[in-house]
DNA sequence: ATGAGCCGTCAGGCATTGCTTGACATCTGC
DNA sequence: GCAGATGTCAAGCAATGCCTGACGGCTCAT
């Protein structure tokens, strides 16, 4: 383990490896994949063009339905709305001082 | 390190560690808190009350003013999200079965 | 060549969320 | 007695997360 995961060096929004990488690899229409996730065509869609998060409990219905578990999903979408987050906030964020403990 | 931290089995809304640990040791009004954090009092006294999320904006702000960074304040309010969601959707994730790759 | 099913996208709706302001009653300390 | 802290309530508002319904274009089997 020489060099860093990718993924931890670009923030990576869950939809690119849901497009990208597994749902390639499951090898099934978008479709059925939107049914059996139970959730409606367009929402997956929207998470695939990273136009949405993938919130608790969508990891929850990826994380089964690919039995890889819900936490690779979160984490993701943790890290990315962080950077996002931190871009917009960046002159409020400067306006806070450091406390110390009393 | 032969036991399991306390985080790591009960799920933590951020709101009591920052009620509980951090706040009592700024010793600080949570007047003055809300007002260097750049928020409501209103909205510091529901995270506080553990009616309002720990968002990465949130994060960032309280991991600044306390100097340990966004990613506890985050990580503590994914547990907690995934917690509330599996709880929620037990039944609908019942249904989804787990594919194999192709 | 007609129909069934997938594709990708747009428009509109709807309930919920995240955060705000303003107000209230109580308590404490100069 | 007045300033500032406390905890809580009500109302509002823009944004979010997810939905339905519809469109035109493509492929493939019948």
């Amino acid at each position: 383990m020489t060099t860093k995961r990718l993924w931890a060096i670009r923030p990576i929004h869950p939809g690119e490896m849901l497009r990208e990488d597994v749902l390639p690899a499951l090898g099934r229409p978008k479709t059925e994949i939107a049914r059996l996730l139970g959730i409606s065509r367009q929402t997956l869609y929207d998470i695939l063009n990273e136009k949405q998060p993938v919130t608790a409990g969508m990891a929850l219905r990826i994380g089964k339905l690919c039995g890889n578990g819900p936490d690779i999903w979160l984490t993701l979408q943790k890290r990315y709305d962080l950077q996002i987050a931190e871009r917009d906030l960046a002159e409020e964020l400067k306006r806070i001082p450091r406390l110390e403990a009393a």
